[in-house]
RNA sequence: GGGGGCGUAGUUAAGUUGGUUAUAACGCCGGCCUGUCACGCCGGAGGUCGCGAGUUCGAGUCUCGUCGCUCCCGCCA
């Protein structure tokens, strides 16, 4: 570069009253267009993208150089900013109405020719866009979904601030604990065959820094979890951690809302009204099949057991005699759900164990459906006045299990109101699910495991209940929900440590055991341990509801594939001999190359 | 661990019932072009049809296996 030469300007910020001012840009070539005489370049940075244009009367050598430009070469280019002439102007582009009649241009890189077009509208393949993610991340679109995710973690850290918040780091070599997710481990060379465990969350550390008297602790921090993934799930990840001390339920509750309107307010400018609706537990699984409800839209579901237990027809018969339910949901009018629409959701509801959909057409004449010969009149009445069903109307049924028919119902409710497109499109609707069960029974391990997190405390009426009827405990936990999504979650925690105990108990983890796995936690909770509870926010899961993104991909800038790897560097990878040698680990045969 | 979808030129895709030299667009290379902005026009190069077996006279197409990407179930306190 030549020396002294100086950016003063973002190409995306040259405006009109930039006219007659000599400005110097640097930046990559989206497009070259070469007319043989006139030829024109959009200049890209981060901000946005500026025309240039190279006359060859203005500077024969300037404007040879120009043609010899090629997409992404990294150039710095001096000019003038003019007004571009009236009919040439651009009213697609920000910086549309100027351009830069460049009078120098340097070639600061010359660049290969792209394994991919930079193009929003071309769909590449996400192993190769992995591969090459420092050119994908050149594209407005992920760039600008990383430059909001860097206002999202401003505005946490404004107004945690605000609230006295203090940002403490905690470590990421740490210990391997159960309950919970698999953990990344990490061996130890000065302990051979001990290992280090990368967090799942820094949950027991601020437990910790509340017992040191902290009071407001908060943290943005990655988070490991070695499990299978999903859109929506990476294996490491970002949490906004936050705990507080002397605090309340409803009170932490209105912190953290606050926090997030004012993150939707700040960085897409979206009103949430406060206070947030707060759903129980219970209501979202009944209503909406699912602890996350997406409430943006109504479909909820009925429970008809009690209309259609005594019919001839076996599948509801039966079911209720066996312990099981049937739910139905109203697909209102003017929906049209055709007859292969209906054969496919019996295949979509397959995957959670449903037999299949059952469905009734009711218009004026009655009811067109498979089992509507098994009802009544009065039992037809009665489940149309349950689930508001007008002629038009179209029902869906399914019967089984109570958790089984909650699953595949609840999924089918958001399948079907994608396929109709029945989600209003920029709405945000959040709430609160509380009154989690504290515990639920595992079949596979045949014992109690906790819902949330063994540190979660019990709602204070119910602790009676951890020795008689532990199933019936409630938790004092909460998760915050956003279109369907589980943005964060959190409890109020265990501060005793007799109460601890007895919860450990309860999961089945004896005393040894224990005090091998949390012994540090249950001694700290003897020296005067305040009251407290927190929670954490999926941090790249609320930038992907900000920026609309359907792939947690999407707004992290070096994400891993669905298998946990990372093309661009071709992580995870195998180690020397001598470096396994050094921690004491030797790989089986079978997985040697 | 299980189920679905995808894999063809640098990229994105088409490819019929298994049958001639595997198409197109964009990109790339060469030429022309002074108001383009999806610039235009003329010409050209470019293929291990993911990989490996099998069936067949013959496989991009059928079968089996395998790898990769993706969506989902299980799993993820």
């Amino acid at each position: 570069m030549k020396a002294g030469m100086k950016r003063t300007k973002y190409c995306g910020e040259v405006t009109k009253d930039d006219c007659g001012k000599k400005i110097t840009l640097m930046g990559w070539v989206q497009k070259r267009r070469d007319l043989g005489g006139l030829v024109f370049l959009d200049l890209r940075d981060r901000a946005g993208i500026c025309q240039i244009v190279f006359n060859p009367e203005t500077d024969p050598e300037t404007h040879a150089l120009a043609q010899k430009v090629k997409a992404e070469y990294c150039i710095a280019i001096k000019g003038e900013v003019v007004l571009r002439p009236e009919d040439m102007r651009n009213k697609t582009m920000n910086t549309g109405d100027v351009e830069i009649l460049a009078e120098e241009i340097h070639i600061l890189n010359e660049a290969k020719t792209l394994p991919f077009v930079l193009s929003e509208e071309v769909e590449v393949g996400e192993a190769l866009k992995l591969q090459y993610r420092y050119l994908d991340l050149r594209k407005p679109g992920l760039q600008n979904n990383i430059i909001l995710r860097h206002k999202a973690a401003q505005c946490v850290r404004t107004y945690l601030n605000d609230a006295g918040f203090i940002e403490v780091e905690t470590p990421m070599l740490t210990k391997s604990t159960p309950e919970g997710a698999r953990d990344y481990l990490v061996p130890s060379r000065i302990f051979p065959g001990h290992f280090f465990a990368l967090p799942q969350s820094p949950q027991l550390f601020k437990q910790l820094l509340m017992i040191s008297g902290f009071d407001r602790y908060y943290q943005i921090v990655k988070c490991f979890r070695d499990e299978d993934l999903r859109a929506d799930r990476q294996p490491e990840f970002t949490q906004i951690d936050l705990e507080t001390s002397f605090l309340e339920m409803d009170e932490i509750l209105d912190i953290t809302e606050g926090l997030i309107v004012d993150m939707f307010k700040e960085t897409i400018g979206v009103d949430m009204k406060q206070p947030f609706l707060r759903m129980s537990y219970d209501e979202a699984m009944s209503s909406y099949g699912a602890d996350k409800p997406d409430i943006r839209f109504d479909m909820k579901l009925f429970d008809i057991s009690d209309i259609v237990a005594k019919t001839d027809f076996g599948v509801f018969s039966s079911t209720v005699a066996n312990g099981g339910v049937i739910k139905a949901m109203n697909v209102k009018a003017p929906a049209e759900l055709s007859r292969k629409d209906l054969d496919s959701f019996g295949v979509f509801v397959a995957t959670f164990g449903a037999k299949g959909v059952m469905w009734a057409k009711i218009s004026d004449t009655g009811w067109q459906s498979s089992f509507a010969k098994f009802l009544s009149d009065d039992q037809k009445k009665k489940i149309e006045e349950r689930l508001s069903i007008k002629p038009g109307d179209t029902m869906l049924v399914i019967a089984g299990k109570k958790e089984m028919v909650n699953a595949s119902l609840g999924a089918l409710r958001l399948h079907v109101a994608e396929k109709l497109s029945l989600i209003p499109e920029n709405t945000y609707a959040p709430l609160w699910v509380i009154g989690f069960p504290l515990l639920e029974w595992n079949e596979d391990e045949k014992r109690f495991v906790a819902v949330h997190h063994p540190f979660t405390a019990p709602a204070i009426e119910d602790i009676d209940l951890l020795s008689t009827d532990p199933a019936k405990v409630k938790a004092q936990a909460y998760d915050m929900v956003i279109n369907g999504q589980e943005v964060g979650g959190g409890s109020v925690r265990i501060h005793s440590r007799d109460l601890q105990k007895k919860v450990f108990d309860v999961i089945g983890l004896g005393e040894e055991e224990a005090k091998y796995k949390f012994g540090f936690l249950l001694e700290a909770l003897e020296y005067g341990a305040p009251p407290h509870g927190g929670l954490a926010f999926g941090f790249d899961r609320l930038v992907a509801l900000l920026t609309g993104a359907k792939s947690l991909r999407d707004v992290i800038a070096f994400p891993k594939t669905q298998k946990a790897a990372c093309p661009l560097t071709q992580a995870p990878s195998s180690v020397d001999d001598a470096q396994l040698a050094e921690l004491g680990i030797k790989v089986l045969d079978k997985y040697k190359n």
